[in-house]
DNA sequence: GTTGAGCGTT
């Protein structure tokens, strides 16, 4: 028996898991974007992944999403975009990940699933204290 | 006319 190697292979045997806020998903998060840069230019930018048809380019994101200030109505520098497939999420981000948009370096991460009112409870009736006989 | 890390409905 070797020790040497176990212990190599023990530190080479690293955790590889990644937190659930990073791992890829459909959705990502593009931050950095300019002040300028609207969902047309994102769109434009993120969109050019798509599979290319015999007349027309289909688009790869399904939906660009930019944050906006709802008191200047001015883009809040960074927005979301979805893609049909991870694949192409994850091949958007190694490729868009670093570059720049309108002369601003794009900063690209995997979104978080956040919902619209946060948590999300199931629909029941608050009334846990079990059914009462109405009249019987 | 401004600012610059971030995780959402403007």
């Amino acid at each position: 028996m070797n020790r040497g190697l176990l212990s190599i292979a023990k530190k080479l045997n690293k955790q590889v898991d990644v937190p659930t806020s990073c791992a890829p998903n459909s959705k990502l998060f593009v931050a950095g974007l300019s002040w300028s840069v609207d969902e047309k230019s994102l769109k434009d930018a993120f969109c050019s992944f798509g599979e290319v048809t015999e007349v027309y380019l289909v688009d790869a994101c399904d939906l660009v999403r930019i944050m906006y200030d709802k008191d200047s109505g001015r883009s809040r520098g960074f927005g979301f975009v979805s893609f049909s497939k991870e694949d192409q999420a994850v091949s958007a981000k190694d490729a868009m990940d670093g570059k720049a948009l309108l002369g601003r370096p794009l900063r690209i991460s995997f979104a978080l699933e956040k919902v619209r009112g946060g948590p999300v409870v199931v629909p029941r009736v608050p009334n846990t204290g079990g059914t009462p006989d109405r009249n019987h």
